[in-house]
DNA sequence: TCGTCTCATTGATCCAGATCAATCGGCTCG
DNA sequence: CGAGCCGATTGATCTGGATCAATGAGACGA
């Protein structure tokens, strides 16, 4: 399996992307080590980046695009069982292979590095360590949720959920409070994500469409006038706040 | 959310349970810091231990018994998404509240610990922490495992996935290789852990007597007489075996 | 011994979403 | 510009599991 959640890593400078602090304490030293053991893959749209039970020699935090992490039946089914957006970490310290298929969605940038020293690197500083388990608790906690969304909720739920995951990851406000964003999704790899069919999901979101909720630019850009409805939409009883 | 997973302690002379082993390192001072902020808690079928969002002072361990973790809609539909069994722990450290009701299904031992000392532990020891964190990557690849079964599998294949991991918990080999367990959930529970309706659950699991697959005494014990038709039913491609 | 309570089983019917199939629209490449 | 391709949409039909409803089977206390 492999771990996805917010940053990991303080922000370095010629790192593309402002990686969330690590926390207030972070120390030169530890970046120094970090430049040493780091480098950076780029993938194009489709190709899978590891197989599932392959050997992963890295972890790894996304740059740029999007990548995905499922599951394969023998008989062809899949289930997506993570979403992987920019400051997202994926990666397994402390085991040998991957537990499933990444997959690069869009073009994707990723930030590696190379696993032994950056497990060492755990070892002698303790609050990565410390950083790394509140991000796997994290993952758990969407993993969790999601469980409720595939075992209960309606196709219509289902996806105002996504969108709302969704867009409150990449948030673009427009002019008078609608958020706009981009959905970096095929509408197969939403119904992947769904535990739906293909279909399923293009009616339900021409449904949503006609009654209002979203508007669409194109097959990737979407408008929500009102996050409110949506959420109403999702079934929503979360009020976007933490417990910490 | 709650961290729920195969034991965190070590073995200790007068817990009624073999906590697994830490690590091989284990300290006797360690061990000793344990027992100072160690106390048992006792509960009855039905009862419920912790609301979601309450606050939750402690962590804990499974002596015996079986405790869910559920999610709750406001229209009421729920999801499990845990299922505690002895030896099992729960809690969030480093986090205030609980994410999930936790609720007993039958009585129902915990050894609970303090979740302050038990942070403060936490740093002075590193390699706890460092189990914790094993643990939590377990419990995250079980949820996502969950996952596949909640959106691609069928009711049929829900049951037998469920009655596996089950059996693989608490496994009693009854003379000629069949194996023979406890259920220890009503259907109405399996059925919220399966995202089914209690009359499905208990159509598929008449299904699967009639069809040989299984056999039941009361509604409670089942006796698989050949495990490899049941993980068939199941469609499970796992080897059993675990990447490390 | 008999109610009663809880949990489980079984039947009849319904419907959300799957499946099968046709069409569309944008894009790239010759 | 047209052919071919890929993803998305939309329609028609089917079906697995939900829903509504009745019955059964232990366990337990009066």
């Amino acid at each position: 399996m492999t771990v996805a959640t917010k940053s990991l890593l303080s922000n370095c400078a010629d790192c593309p992307i402002r990686h969330r602090a690590v926390c207030a304490r972070c120390e030169a030293d530890e970046l120094a080590q970090l430049e040493e053991i780091k480098y950076y893959r780029s993938f194009e749209a489709g190709q899978t980046i590891v197989w599932s039970n392959d050997r992963m020699d890295f972890v790894a935090s996304v740059v740029s695009g999007v990548a995905t992490l499922t599951q394969t039946m023998e008989d062809g089914r899949t289930q997506m069982v993570g979403l992987l957006l920019p400051s997202d970490f994926v990666g397994r310290p402390g085991r040998k292979g991957a537990a499933y298929d990444i997959v690069a969605t869009t073009d994707l940038i990723m930030c590696c590095f190379r696993k032994k020293p950056f497990e060492k690197m755990m070892i002698d500083t303790p609050h990565i360590s410390h950083r790394l388990l509140e991000m796997t608790l994290d993952e758990l906690d969407a993993a969790r949720e999601w469980m409720l969304v595939l075992g209960r909720k309606t196709a219509r739920e289902k996806i105002a959920s996504l969108l709302n995951i969704v867009a409150r990851r990449q948030p673009t406000f427009s002019p008078h409070g609608a958020v706009v964003f981009d959905l970096p999704l095929t509408r197969e790899a939403m119904a992947d994500y769904l535990g739906l069919t293909l279909e399923t999901v293009s009616r339900q979101m021409s449904a949503l469409r006609k009654a209002g909720v979203i508007s669409l630019q194109g097959n990737r850009h979407v408008t929500v006038p009102d996050m409110a409805r949506l959420m109403e939409a999702a079934g929503d009883d979360s009020d976007g706040g933490h417990l910490i």
